[in-house]
DNA sequence: TCAGTTACATACACTCTGCATGTAAATGTG
DNA sequence: CACATTTACATGCAGAGTGTATGTAACTGA
């Protein structure tokens, strides 16, 4: 007999269904954001209702923090596949073009640099974020302050002065600024903290 | 007789009510935030009705609009009302920590950096700001590259990228991080923007 | 003074969220 | 392999919030 979808297991029903929420609710919230999205909309377009979503979810919330986390995942995936790194500073300026790369595909700065820290606060971003892509940023200025590559600072300040500083040019990029001009600060920025001068 | 309340010009009676609902407005969203802030709640800690509300303002987007614009503008204020710059460098110095400072004030991290771009835009706010604060770090970038006290570098890219470093050190001062920590930093990535090394 | 405009207040229609209740499917236990 | 229990949903409802339409009082200009 054929048991397609007559005979599943439970957990295949939930990630079934959980992965339909996500995936709805991604597109949804690229497209309009957080506040214009209702909830009958998402369960429309995964094609269950809202029952199972709050079932699966505490709220509204809880489901765009699953979207978030799973997209902030997804870029340091992208950052930590092309890491070919040599030294500490051109690991970092590699890093920097291949996260800049990666934040361009649609939506993700709205997702994770604008609706992101407003839902969710800043605090829970940072966790998030502390998880993934800022990971990555953390492992290579550590690495690069090892090896004596930049000049002694205090490594959480410097870590989020240039998150934040790769966040803006990734949020200018997507609204059209040229990408080579914010990288060309950026690198000089990252030269310029080189051991004294 | 007293004219006191009984008879009031047009132009007086829209300021008071303007006045008294940027205000409140102001205070509940910093309390509370944009999203979880209600009309009703708004107009009664304004005494006024959610009539008069709609009356001056399209919408709630254009309240809050109306209340980040002025915050902002208040920013601006205190950083010009203390500059006493001698060279490029010190004032850029100089006017980072009074923003700093300006920033610290509770609820103005919330309102111009997390609400303020996830409920205007961010081409929104890059415009309410380059009429203020940003402007006045725009003009230190320019004076600074006139004088030849940092390396060429594209201004807008540039005023953008050390714009967002700001934001976030105000940001994790706010949340109780170490505001010479972000000092330092931001203080060590001006210098090393310094002509040639 | 009075017609027209401005500044509100009140009432309503609509939408959204979250929860409570009901039901079918799966599970594991003897 | 029954069957009690748990899990995975669906449906209905209550409350709150937004924006608008309609009504009224206060001001303004001729």
């Amino acid at each position: 007999m054929q048991q397609n979808r007559t005979r599943r297991t439970n957990r295949q029903r939930t990630e079934a269904t959980r992965a339909a929420l996500i995936d709805a609710a991604r597109r949804l919230f690229i497209e309009r954001g957080y506040a214009e999205t209702g909830t009958p909309d998402i369960v429309a377009a995964a094609g269950v209702t809202r029952g199972a979503l709050y079932h699966h979810f505490a709220d509204k919330q809880s489901l765009f923090e699953a979207v978030v986390e799973a997209e902030s995942a997804a870029v340091a995936a992208e950052i930590e596949r092309s890491s070919r790194a040599v030294d500490a500073e051109a690991a970092l300026a590699e890093g920097g073009r291949v996260f800049m790369e990666a934040m361009a595909r649609p939506g993700r700065t709205r997702l994770l640099l604008l609706d992101g820290p407003a839902v969710l606060g800043r605090a829970a971003m940072d966790e998030i974020d502390g998880r993934h892509a800022t990971r990555t940023l953390r492992e290579g200025l550590s690495a690069a302050l090892d090896e004596g590559a930049i000049r002694r600072l205090p490594l959480d300040a410097l870590v989020a002065v240039l998150s934040a500083a790769f966040d803006r040019a990734a949020l200018a990029a997507a609204d059209g600024a040229r990408r080579d001009d914010y990288l060309a600060v950026i690198g000089a920025i990252v030269s310029g903290l080189g051991p004294d001068d």
